[in-house]
DNA sequence: TTCCCGCGACCTCTTGCCTAG
DNA sequence: ACTAGGCAAGAGGTCGCGGGA
């Protein structure tokens, strides 16, 4: 059993193949009658055309790449999802690269992409490519997409980074709060942390609370173990409400380390909204991660290209 | 700045392209030294054979299909890692397809796969394709992995579920345990959870405790919210010891309502090792995931095709 | 003229067969 | 009669034009 071709169905519609051709990319000049018919025999004989010949012939590739440090948080899981739903929709295809967590192997993968035309759009997660290379990418009819990133080259989509940190520090502030703590990832290279950051600090700011001091808490892989070190380490500075800028997972350790040692008493903010956090009872700053995969999803596909700044919404729960 | 293509390198070397093709792809006859010259060249040219008129041309797809319910849970993610160093090292590209929790879009999908000849091989994992359509994609040349499923067509690879499931029940039974309880996903359509439940029962049969019977929790989503209210049923019936089949997403949400609840004393044991059980302090039966998931990859890559069954650990800390 | 449609060239690479030594 | 390498025919499409009615 072969697969059908654009010529199968030529034949059967006793037109010659571009004709179908035509039809099937909506170009030129086709009477409405041979379109209908031609679309019908097509979807009769289930012709659906090959993604090879096509990406060969228009030098370009339809599938998107999506690049991330990593697969593995909760942060790109929900994303995930959204790019999935996303691509099950459109039927065009998704390939996936890591470049490992610090990113040095990023400008590598992209310039595979480039020069292998392995990709039609690129989604970078998490990270900023070379301006340069985004230019290159661009002038080759590559889309790029960033989420979490800034570029004047790219569609950029983002949660509203500084606004969820006021309020999580706001919604911390209205209650005691004698020392703020904050558990932080890489404000150098990672945009969302260093806004999460100014946005909390606005926040202290505003209720006088800053020339009081607080605390930092910096941390690399944005995990369990990193949450419970970052509760030893303020529980003995006397914080006594902490923000985790890094995301609801250190929240998760920090929170777990302080049922286990049975202190009460420190409220605590995440960041994400994942999924255990609801089971957990943590208030946090919600994205709309999901949504954000698939507009970054349709953005890619050329649907969308105005850049978007995704509002987040505190989810107060047991925490604070 | 245009790709290098093959007549690129066939011009500089001063041969016909068709000559280079053969270099490439180690057929014909060639002579050692213009095949060394070519090689030369073409690493200097920085010439990679378009993947596109590859796959046109030789009616297949070089990249892997891997096909799963979901993208979300613990498991995938582990599992996501593996797949994704050993797709760095090959080189060979992945395409991630979700079928949807109930799998109803299993078949629709593959035939997908296989229609358009999206990809060489396929991964599927957790879920069992129709052994007649993996025989389709076999004759296709289409190689077909299997993660946590049965077939005679295919490769498998899969946990030592069995024996897992024993090794938890024996160390629930070491101590103290006068009314056990498993928390278990569908038993019906996925392989690794009647499998653990065999295991299980095996040891309370040996331990001879089988007689007193056993409390049963049974959830669908593995999730966090699962594993609280198995918590809530299962205090009720006075279960004093339990295995979370299901995976450790459950045994956390179980913790966090005892400890919420502070209810201690309840043994639990999970399955997985995921991220966050060190963190969480629990004893669960780790799996091989990352492995797997390594094993996987050069399986459907062709470098290996026997079937696997990888070994579990018993980690203790501190829950049971 | 205008509207539809098809010719022919081309995209990059593979492969069976052929030819020049 | 071999050996090293080339010719030509596609694989399944796209697209600019040319041309018939």
């Amino acid at each position: 059993m072969k697969k059908t071709t654009i010529k199968d169905v030529a034949k059967k519609a006793g037109v010659s193949y571009v004709t179908v051709s035509k039809v099937f990319n909506n170009r030129g000049a086709i009477s409405e009658k041979t379109a209908e018919k031609i679309k019908k025999i097509g979807a009769e004989l289930n012709y659906t055309p090959d993604r090879a010949a096509r990406a060969l012939v228009s030098g370009k590739s339809e599938t998107i790449a999506v690049v991330s440090p990593e697969f593995a948080s909760a942060f790109t899981q929900l994303l995930f999802e959204g790019l999935q739903e996303s691509s099950l929709k459109s039927g065009k295809e998704m390939n996936f690269f890591a470049t490992g967590a610090t990113g040095e192997g990023l400008e590598h993968i992209i310039e595979s992409i480039y020069a292998e035309k392995k990709a039609g759009a690129v989604i970078v997660i998490s990270q900023c490519p070379e301006e340069a290379q985004i230019k290159k990418l661009k002038e080759a009819g590559i889309r790029v997409v960033l989420i979490e990133g800034k570029s004047e080259n790219a569609v950029c989509i983002s949660s509203d980074n500084i606004k969820g940190g006021y309020e999580a520090g706001m919604r911390l502030l209205s209650g005691k709060c004698r020392r703020p703590g904050i558990i932080v990832g890489d404000v150098k290279y990672i945009s969302s942390q260093s806004e999460r950051l100014a946005g909390f600090l606005k926040a202290l700011k505003e209720k006088g609370v800053l020339k009081n001091g607080y605390e930092t808490f910096e941390i690399r892989k944005h995990n369990f173990q990193d949450g419970k070190n970052a509760f030893n380490s303020f529980v003995e500075k006397g914080v006594d409400c902490v923000f985790s800028a890094a995301g609801d997972v250190p929240a998760y350790g920090f929170l777990f380390e302080a049922r286990k040692q049975r202190v009460s008493g420190i409220r605590i903010i995440g960041f994400d909204d994942a999924v255990m956090s609801e089971g957990m009872g943590l208030t946090t700053v919600k994205q709309y991660v999901k949504e954000m995969g698939m507009a970054a999803f349709d953005a890619a596909a050329g649907k969308e290209n105005t850049n978007l700044s995704f509002v987040t919404k505190l989810i107060t729960r047991e925490t604070a």
